[in-house]
DNA sequence: TCAATATACGAGCGTTTACTCACATTGTCA
DNA sequence: TGACAATGTGAGTAAACGCTCGTATATTGA
């Protein structure tokens, strides 16, 4: 259900929604290739097979484009945090959980290889940064949330930091599982469950040990 | 001793050198701004009080600029990893090597803050991505040499990887430290060498096990 | 079938911007 | 001091690009 509020006119017939789908795509694959501010308006046209003037007639203007485009993709990593964490019936290990998570998120990253990579982090415009900053703070819940789970009477302080290190940590090593082969690829993956498990063991050693002084005082 | 390759000219009186150098200041502030695409080469030349045609007198293009700039950027980190590992007298700890270092870099891009968050991945020119490289290979070059210290023996393909990942960590934790408070920075970095220091300690035990499992069979 | 509405088209307008060039000023050295 | 080189200047040029608008075609509903 991805909003397009962002949208000059709500299409009303098939072929409108269906120029709009192949607009969005072609538009992923350009970004894709050159960054945003080098992909021309009139090349997203092309490459959807329509002309400059039907895009306009939709999109107010580049930005929007950009917009609907990253709204899709944090419909879907909210549809994967649900998949990987909330149908599961009853107490997730923090091992399975992890796992699941990391596979699933570089599952997303590869999916949608290249824009994942020019956008995350370039100077777009503000429209589009507000809309991104929804997936930051999609993984950022997310990780207070399993880190809830895995680490109960956290002061909400500590257990807002501790998710935000967390996701920047995967933000980090996202790319590198863009780019190379296959194997390379799955050991990228078990380094990072690795590294993210260790980090949850020493909160779990230092929240035990912040509760015993406070015991002693 | 940052390399002007990319100067059309290089500067022969003391007036050249101290305008290519107000020029790069003002482009560091510009960019830092408002990011690479949206810096006019007007703009900058106008903030560092000289006329278009002098920039152009001894740059060549607006690539150039960003090239010349980052170059300056990769010499101080190198200057920086050096000061914090090879002056020492003798056998560093993990402990206060990781924690010098966090330090030292928290503290390289709050100096360079803006720029670099802008720079570091967003879709620049071929030219300077090509030199920004640079500054990710100095990353995972000094991670591998540390590694090495810390724990011998470890094959050079697995050297090589967890560097990687944990060059990737910090750039992913870098841009927490530049925006916030005194307070929250100072407690990103604690995390910052936390996390590092308990993944260089679950390699050194899967080091240890593979040791193990080598010698049984 | 016909009118009304939705969609499609693309030449071209207006603006922005990297960069040039003809000329002015300053520094160097005999 | 004079002559040559180095540096400084900014109006102007050419190209790129976002976006409009007048017009043509397709779809819908009665």
């Amino acid at each position: 259900m991805t909003r397009y509020s962002t949208l000059r006119r709500a299409p009303q017939q098939k072929r409108g929604q269906q120029r709009i789908d192949r607009i969005l795509d072609a538009a992923a694959q350009i970004f894709a290739e050159v960054g945003y501010e080098a992909a021309t308006t009139n090349a997203i046209a092309a490459r959807a097979q329509t002309s400059i003037g039907s895009l306009y007639q939709f999109f107010p203007n580049k930005d929007a484009i950009v917009s609907a485009l990253v709204s899709r993709y944090v419909d879907q990593l909210r549809m994967l945090y649900d998949s990987v964490l909330v149908d599961q019936s009853e107490e997730l290990s923090p091992e399975t959980a992890i796992g699941r998570l990391v596979d699933g998120l570089i599952d997303f990253h590869l999916t949608h290889a290249g824009f994942m990579a020019i956008f995350a982090s370039s100077p777009v415009s503000e429209q589009a940064k507000a809309i991104a900053q929804e997936l930051d703070y999609e993984n950022h819940a997310r990780g207070e949330q399993l880190l809830g789970m895995f680490v109960p009477h956290l002061p909400d302080k500590k257990r807002h930091l501790y998710a935000l290190i967390s996701s920047h940590i995967v933000k980090g090593l996202m790319p590198l599982s863009d780019i190379q082969d296959e194997h390379f690829r799955s050991a990228v993956a078990t380094e990072m469950k690795v590294v993210l498990l260790a980090y949850i063991e020493s909160i779990r050693q230092r929240s035990k040990e912040d509760t015993t002084n406070d015991q002693q005082e």
